[in-house]
DNA sequence: TTAAAATGGTGAAACGTTTCTATTGAAAAG
DNA sequence: CTTTTCAATAGAAACGTTTCACCATTTTAA
């Protein structure tokens, strides 16, 4: 490996000069300059970034974790971080936060290697995340409340955009609403749950427990749960699901026994996946803008970064309405 | 922040001991192992990952560089590495590989932050690639047939996969075949239309100019070309895209025109994402293992790591026949 | 008993940079 | 002419680890 040492060697300078010269620095002449970049070329010369990062004590990348790798639903929010970050002149790495305390999310906020995070990952604990956080470590999370000199929020009104998605239904004259749960410790889903509740209460509707059917965000459960669920209970017209991937399911499951979306069951969702276009029917959703979370989060790590106090942030949620109601 | 330094004061030890207790050495006496860590979780110590990555002149990190980072094609592969990359106990990185020689991935391989690569990345350049792999830092490329030393290629098999779709075509009866293709320049792309045209060959057709339409792999770009291909040209009765995406958007602009899918016109495409599945007519496609891809990619890197020789591979293909076609 | 080996620990160098402080020679000021 | 300033470069410390080479003890073997 080549190293500062050889360049120097090789330009009959010291491993200093070189070093100012290669940074262009203006303490350095010009000649001197040009000799100690040639000698860099001749050689092929790269700087070792650990090196650089340890002495500097920063590593100018930002981490984006989460909890999954795959998942259609990121890659909005990756591309805001992305192009936030890229502008800033910094890294973006994407890490895994699946792995509890092993995973690479939580070496890397803990070991140090990236300067600021965004993170999008329920595993990681929020005592994890503010043991780790500090002025030269801020982090901005996108699925809890959770707020302090180091940490803020960027989420999307989940509340309000269940309460529409179910006040839609409600106006459309659809009465026997069930909620499609998500899993029980999710913030997202407790919201959505929250919305669903006050629309229906509002409207002067009960809340009834056999109408609650639990599930865990992912298409195959919404399809198995939604199944079982026409099988054995009693007659509803319609159904809010937490997210876009489980009504997805559920409207398989729905037309696997022949009943008819809308008329016979309506199927609201949550995310506005891209898929939710163009499944038949298309689902009516709640779309949240997830580019623009990814481009918020980053700004705001960056503003902690340079020192001025950002603010935590509830971006609205729209409803969008197809077939599918 | 606090060192391995302060932890050694506090237990009343070396630093060098300090170390080998924390690294549980068998070196240093359980006795002393027991106060160091004690000293340790007192202080809250976190080890510095840069500074042990310098000393130890590696990283224990993989990265994936892609092209973008969104893309609904990714999420397998990327499973499929991050499965491997775990077992091992290394960390997953991914980063973006836009912007050329100052994108995430190009700084990343040359500043050695990673133990090795793997690259879907058309943007980077054979030599560049060449210039950066070693020994240190083995490379497997997934979207270009480039073997050397320490670059190794996983592929699928593009021009076998290309020329069943249109067997199946031909098959079918369908003989006005046109190929909707993606970039000139990619590597994935130029095999897929060497599929196409050995398939006519062999059945005695001619490859005729005007039925190839040049796209760019997006699904937008394949409904306005098809668009302005079917209100211009000779009437084509099957369309062989190079990707999905381009193939849904061929299919939206082919009901525009309400042309039947597939009596009129039928539709193959290439990858089989997971929307194929859920469109309507359920598009016929060509289907390649990225989760196995994933797998096999970074098991190579892993093998180079130890020493032993990597082989090139390349992947086989299968033909997902839905009602486009 | 004494030499050899094992045990537990320490000091210092090293990894490849950056950057503070010194040193030199020459130009500017008195 | 001296003295002061300045520009250009060099030296050395530092970032926080790991690990080599070494030094005491103590234990084991002869």
């Amino acid at each position: 490996m080549v190293t500062l040492r050889d360049v120097a060697n090789k330009a009959g300078v010291a491993v200093s000069t070189a070093s100012y010269a290669l940074n262009n620095s203006s303490k350095i002449s010009l000649a001197t300059r040009k000799k100690v970049h040639k000698a860099a070329r001749d050689l092929g010369y790269q700087p070792h970034g650990t090196a650089r990062n340890l002495k500097k004590q920063k590593t100018e990348t930002i981490g984006l974790f989460l909890n999954d790798l795959s998942g259609p639903y990121y890659s909005e929010i990756i591309q805001g971080v992305q192009d936030v970050v890229s502008a800033h002149a910094y890294d973006l790495i994407i890490g895994s936060a699946s792995g509890g305390t092993s995973s690479t999310a939580y070496k890397f906020l803990l070991e140090k290697r990236v300067d600021g995070a965004v993170i999008l990952a329920p595993k990681i604990k929020d005592a994890e995340i503010s043991r780790v956080a500090k002025a030269s470590l801020p982090i901005i999370v996108l699925d809890r409340l959770l707020d302090s000199d180091y940490i803020k929020y960027v989420l999307i009104d989940n509340l309000n955009g269940a309460y529409q998605a179910v006040s839609h239904l409600i106006n459309r004259g659809y009465h026997k609403i069930a909620y499609l749960s998500g899993p029980e410790d999710s913030f997202d889903n407790q919201e959505r749950f929250k919305g669903y509740q006050q629309a229906l209460l509002e409207n002067g509707f009960n809340l009834i427990p056999q109408r609650i059917i639990s599930g865990n965000f992912t298409e195959k459960e919404g399809y198995q749960v939604i199944s079982g669920f026409l099988a054995r209970e009693e007659r509803i017209d319609a159904i809010f699901s937490a997210n876009d991937e489980m009504a997805i399911g559920a409207i398989q499951a729905i037309r696997e026994v022949n009943l008819k979306i809308p008329d016979d069951i309506a199927v609201v969702g949550f995310d506005d996946i891209r898929l939710a276009a163009y499944i038949d029917p298309p689902l009516t959703t709640i779309r949240h803008p997830k580019y623009e979370i990814g481009r918020f989060a980053s700004h705001m790590v960056f503003q902690a970064l340079h020192g001025s106090k950002a603010e935590s942030v509830v971006l609205p949620t729209q409803l969008i309405t197809r077939q599918s109601t």
